[in-house]
DNA sequence: CTGAAAGCGCTTACAG
DNA sequence: CTGAAAGCGCTTACAG
C-alpha cells in the first residue's frame, strides 16, 4: 500500500504546524497570503489529495444524502437521481444510491447501512411491499432527515414528495372522457402505498365529476409483476361491458396492457386507448404507444427533494420539529 | 443534533475499557463469552450502531468500491450495476454509482472525488469522448485499483473487463449470412474505444471469412445520438447499392435505426434485417424488434469487474506488479 | 482475558 | 498571523 501526502508531511517540509497548513489549503482569512501560496505550491507539487474521509469524520458529517430506489431498471427512478445529483453537486455533496430491488427487508438493511454509514440525509422511494414505519423511525432517532420520494406507506408524519397524484388522475381520466370513453378501467398499486391511494382517490373524483357510477368491476389492484396485469387484463375483458380505456399506475404497467392485449385480444390491441403515469424515455421507440402519459417531470421531484432533505439538514441546527411537508410537484399529460 | 451512543459510553457504563468493548462487539476470540454477552446486550438496549465512517478511516479502507457509468438510463449499465452490487455484498462493501453523463470533464471530477473519499477501487465505463489516460494515472498513483468496464480506451496497461466484442461482431455477422445478407452495414462506436475496434474487426474478419470484399462505405461512425445515426443512415441508403441489414455498435443505435426508417424509409421498414449488441429489457415492449441482439451478459460482466477489482484490492497487500488483465465474458446472440 | 496507549488525518477553539 | 492541544470514534499491537 502507497500511502498519500498529508498535511503532516507538507507542515514538516514547510516547517509549520499542521493547524497553519490546514487552514491555509481551506483558505481561512487569518492566514496570510503568502504561507497559502507556499502551502498551495508544495501541496499542488506533492499532489497532496485531501483525506474526505477524514475531514467528514472530524466534521462528523458525511456530506452524503442516500438515496433508495426500488429499482433502477425503471427510467422513473433514475431521472429522479439525476434530479437529485444536480442539487447536491451544487451543495458539495456525494449522493449514494443503492437498489431495494423491490424487497422490504433488502431496502430495511440498506437504511441500516446508511445509518452505519451516517449519511446526512435519506430520499427513499419504498418497495411495493413496504408497509412498516419501523425502519424510518430508525433514522428519526439516529437523526438523520428523510423524506419519501414518489412512493408513500400511509405515514403522514413523513416528509413526502411526490407528484401532484390525485390531478394527475384527473388530467387522464378527463382527457380520455374526450377521447369518448366512459367505460374506464384503473389498475390501481398497492392499497397501502398513499400514492396509490391518491391516484385512485382521483380517478373516482373524475368519475363523480363526470357524473359517472363508480364500478368496483374496473378496478384491479396490481403488484408491477406481468402476471398480476395479465390476470387482471383477462378478468376485465371477461366483463360483459369490458373498458375501453385504461388509466394505469405507471406507464410499465400500461405496456404490459398492451402486449397482452397484442397477443390475447389482438381486435382490441388497436383500439384500447392507455394512459398511465411516467412519461418514459423508452417510449419514444415504441411504434403501438400509449395514448398518452402523465409526465411526473421526476427530474424535478428529484430537485426538490434534495431540497427538502437540505433544508431539513440546515434545520438541525436550529434544532427546533419542523413540521412534515408534502410537497406536490405539478404534472402534465402527454399525448404520443 | 442528537449525537449516537459510542464505544466510550457503553465501555464508561460497564466499567470497562474501550478496547475491551470494541473486541467484544467485533467478536475477538480473546474476550470472555461473558464480557461479550454484557457489551452486546447493552449495545441492543441502547440502540448502539457503530460508526463506519470511524472504522473505515481508523482501518484506512472505506469498503467502498467506486463504479462511474456514463448515463443509467442506458439500462446496459444497471444491469451491470446489480451485477458489480452482487458481489460486492458479498464481500461486505458499499457501492457508490456515479454518472458521467458522457462528459469526459465530469468523469474526471468523479475520478478525483474517488480518490479524495479513497474508494478501494474503481469500475468505469468511460465516456465516448474519453481517450486521454491521465486521470486513469492519478488513480494508479493514489494505490486504487482500476478496471475499464465494456468501454475502454487504447490503453492496455489497464485492466479490462468487457464481452467477446469480437466474437459478437462474428456472431450477429453470420447470423445475417445465414439470413441470406451480403450487404451489410456496420455503424462503428468511436474509434479510439478499443471497444469499437474490437467489434469493427470482428466485423471485417466475418467479412473476410465468408469472401466478400470489405467495402468502407458501408461504415459509418456514430457517437450515439440520434441526429449521427440519422445522418449516417441516409448516407447509406442513398447508395446505388444500399445495405440490406445493419449490424449496430448497440442496440439503442439500432433502434434509432428502426425509427429512422420507420419514418424516412417506410418501404424499407419492415424488411431491414437489424442486430446490435445489447440486449435490453426494453425490447420486449417493441413490436417492431430488432432481429436479434448480441447479448453481452452485463450483469456477469459486473460479477466478472468486481471480482477482479476485489482480486486487486487483496494483491496490494502482497504488493508485488500484477499484470493487466483482459477479461472476456462470452456473449451469445440472441433472436427477437 | 483485559486495559492503557497510540494513532488514523484532519479541524477548530484557544492562547499567544 | 501562527501554533499547541484536544479530539472526532474507533482498532490494534503490546503489556500485564
Amino acid at each position: 500500500m502507497k500511502k498519500g501526502v498529508t498535511i503532516k508531511d507538507i507542515a514538516r517540509k514547510l516547517n509549520m504546524s499542521v493547524s497553519t497548513v490546514s487552514k491555509a489549503l481551506n483558505d481561512h482569512p487569518s492566514i496570510s497570503v503568502l504561507t497559502k501560496e507556499r502551502v498551495k505550491k508544495l501541496a499542488d507539487e506533492w499532489v497532496y489529495i485531501p483525506n474526505e474521509a477524514a475531514r467528514h469524520f472530524k466534521q462528523n458529517k458525511s456530506f452524503t444524502i442516500g438515496v433508495i430506489m426500488p429499482d433502477l431498471l425503471d427510467q422513473f427512478y433514475v431521472l429522479a437521481i439525476n434530479g437529485v445529483e444536480e442539487v447536491a453537486v451544487k451543495n458539495n455533496y456525494n449522493v449514494v444510491v443503492s437498489q431495494s430491488h423491490e424487497d422490504s427487508e433488502r431496502e430495511t438493511g440498506l437504511i441500516e447501512n446508511m445509518i452505519r454509514n451516517r449519511v446526512d440525509g435519506v430520499i427513499i422511494a419504498v418497495t411495493k411491499k413496504t408497509w412498516n414505519t419501523e425502519k424510518f423511525k430508525r433514522l428519526n432517532t439516529a437523526g438523520i432527515p428523510m423524506v419519501f420520494f414518489s412512493r408513500s406507506i400511509s405515514a403522514p408524519e413523513f416528509d413526502y414528495v411526490s407528484t401532484d397524484n390525485e390531478d394527475g388522475a384527473l388530467q387522464a381520466m378527463n382527457f380520455l372522457f374526450n377521447e369518448g370513453h366512459r367505460r374506464i378501467a384503473h389498475l390501481m398499486g398497492p392499497p397501502f402505498l398513499r400514492t396509490s391511494q391518491q391516484r385512485f382517490d382521483g380517478y373516482k373524483k373524475a368519475l363523480a365529476q363526470k357524473g359517472i357510477p363508480f364500478d368496483t368491476g374496473l378496478v384491479a389492484e396490481v403488484d408491477f409483476t406481468q402476471q398480476q396485469t395479465v390476470d387482471a387484463v383477462k378478468r376485465l375483458m371477461k366483463l360483459k361491458d369490458p373498458p375501453t380505456a385504461f388509466f394505469t399506475f405507471k406507464s410499465y404497467v400500461g405496456l404490459d396492457v398492451i402486449k397482452i392485449l397484442r397477443e390475447k385480444y389482438p381486435k382490441m390491441a388497436g383500439k384500447m386507448s392507455i394512459i398511465g403515469f411516467g412519461n418514459l424515455p423508452l417510449i419514444q421507440y415504441l411504434e403501438d404507444k400509449p395514448m398518452g402519459s402523465i409526465d411526473e417531470n421526476s427530474f424535478q421531484m428529484g430537485v426538490e427533494a434534495a431540497q427538502l432533505i437540505f433544508d431539513r439538514i440546515d434545520q438541525q441546527e436550529a434544532d427546533e420539529e419542523p413540521k412534515p411537508k408534502f410537497i406536490k410537484v405539478p404534472c402534465k399529460i402527454v399525448v404520443h
